[in-house]
DNA sequence: AGGCGTACCGAAAAGGTTTTCCGGAACGTA
DNA sequence: TACGTTCCGGAAAACCTTTTCGGTACGCCT
């Protein structure tokens, strides 16, 4: 318990041989004949050696940690991408400061400040909400952007495709014969509403439809609009066949609306969410088709660039992730 | 980007100054006059001087860092335990590697190991389930075992006081005159599952109350399971007025099956869920009364004992955190 | 026998900081 | 003037590892 860790001096000591060579053995550096370096390693399994890795970084100029510095770590997008990044990363060479700013600028300052004192070799930075974010500035470290975009173009940033998301979920729609689509979605400040709003418009008019219920539903990211908005929906437009949600929590608004009003999901009308939030998307009644944005996708991805930026130099610009199509029971080909 | 970081050495010669006296000015130290610190102040000031943490971890033998090893960084429960420690250990201080296991043991053992080769002052474990596990054994650093506890009553676990929150639950229904309580809950396998009904039986004892439905309805955790249970549980006795879930994904499944069948919530029935998982229950139609098992506090308290078991020592055994109601529409007084 | 190349190992510096201990200056006192 | 105190500042060791460079021993060639 209190027993301080033991050194690769004792190691040295224990197989006969000076510290360097002990080092030399354990690193596989050629200069050591095998019986010696056998010694060595013996000796350390037999102390338990595990060589401190603050001394290592001293030398090396490298401490073999990065930080991820989030805004909402209760967000649901956070931790997809924090398991990527942790995922890519393995633990054999780096480990993750995990750093939480709850929003606050000030903390973010802070935090920041405490990671490049424990000199870290890299950062990400993973915004709340999908819009641009202020940009950190000139780092000692290379920095990646993720989910929220740097408002500085100079920065490497990596997001979610939005509109090619919303293109995605009302081509599906279109191809199981839909014709009649609405789209009920989120606060119309965001700009991932805006983005997938713009896609399934897009996906529309090559298909020369109309959007049913003559416009776009903004509202909030709750359920409670999904309801709401389902309701001035159907008394706008009872002829719907079906609905694009901005998000699974909308979408199981509309389809408490949709069971309410004794219309079928999805032979009458299917419904399409978007997130695969899997607790809300794949235990609705029925499951949700829906559209997943591949953030643990964007997290590996992130620490690949970070890992390939540090020691050469990082890019700039901002890459955009794909998303994918979920299929479950909500949609249906009609007929 | 590429300019090595400034030390303490830059920040001496700056100032017109030993290394040593630089070092005494910045921690404070008295030995140090009013007017030299001044201008060592100012020098660090200047060159925008951050001590190498490696370095500081390295002398004083404390690198100022922790290790959280989840078990399911996906699940619902770690990430408030993480963020409430992240909260306690305030990032002044104390940064947390974050290490998702993944389950997996073999995974487990290769991070712990990175864990105490970075010479982590102590460690937090978060389990998955809240089932005993096994211990880590005999380390080098403090151990915490939040949310699930450890096997060995060697250790020092923090857990859920599920007893008391199934009692808090029925408490609840009783106090606003519900008579004919049932309960419907998970997985029979986990002690959470157990612990809850135990505490509700023991409440209904108290009163002198039968439970409704002439059983607890095992099953488990998901949606689609609260709805088949509640069906059944209809038919076996439609004459409920109350209903205890397991957990707010179960009461969704409830409250969906009480609405097919016009029941209304919570005039006729009331429904109350466990884990305050807010996207279910705050959206719930109506939003759901819940059982909070604190987990924040739970991270916090985690990471307070972890703080004084540094350096000092460990306790040992089972220390519990007690459950919160919170109160929404779902329930409300008959009449 | 002398010279040379090869294979192996060790001494020592380096990385950046903290801390102990000591020396010098300034000052007051006898 | 001699001496004791007090106050400041610096030299150097320590933390643990990596890496460079030099040295020894040995076999081989001429």
């Amino acid at each position: 318990m209190t027993t301080r860790p033991v050194t690769l001096r004792e190691v040295a000591k224990l197989a006969g041989v000076s510290i360097a060579t002990a080092s030399k053995a354990l690193n596989g550096q050629p200069q050591v004949r095998a019986s010696t370096r056998d010694r060595v390693l013996r000796a350390a399994e037999q102390l338990n050696f595990s060589p401190n890795t603050l001394a290592q970084g001293l030398i090396t100029q490298r401490s073999g940690t990065v930080g991820l510095l989030t805004s909402d770590l209760e967000g649901r997008f956070s931790i997809p991408i924090l398991m990527g990044a942790e995922d890519a990363f393995g633990s054999d060479q780096t480990s993750v400061f995990l750093c939480d700013a709850r929003g606050d600028n000030v903390r973010e300052k802070h935090h920041l400040r405490a990671l490049l004192s424990r000199r870290v070799d890299g950062l990400i930075v993973v915004g709340a909400r999908p819009d641009a974010r202020p940009s950190l500035g000139e780092l000692p470290v290379p920095v990646i952007y993720a989910y929220a975009p740097s408002e500085d173009p100079a920065d490497l940033s990596l997001v979610t495709d939005n509109i090619g998301g919303g293109r995605l979920a009302v081509d599906h729609l279109i191809r199981h014969g839909r014709r009649r689509i609405a789209h009920i979605t989120g606060d119309a400040t965001y700009g991932a509403a805006q983005d997938r709003a713009t896609g399934a418009l897009a996906r529309l008019a090559e298909e020369g439809l109309e959007l049913a219920g003559d416009q776009v539903w903004f509202g909030n990211w709750s359920e409670a609009w999904g309801r709401g908005a389902t309701r001035m929906l159907l008394q706008r437009d009872p002829e719907i066949d079906a609905v694009f949600a901005g998000s699974d929590e909308i979408a199981r608004g509309v389809l408490d609306v949709l069971h309410q009003e004794k219309l079928d999901v999805p032979s009458q009308v299917a419904v399409i969410g978007f997130d695969n939030w899997n607790i809300l998307a794949a235990n609705a009644r029925p499951p949700l088709s829906t559209i997943d944005m591949n953030l643990e996708q964007l997290g590996r991805l992130a620490a690949q660039r970070l890992f390939a930026a540090i020691g050469g130099t990082l890019g700039s610009g901002t890459e955009t992730v794909p998303c994918r199509l979920i299929t479950r029971e909500s949609t249906a080909p009609v007929g």
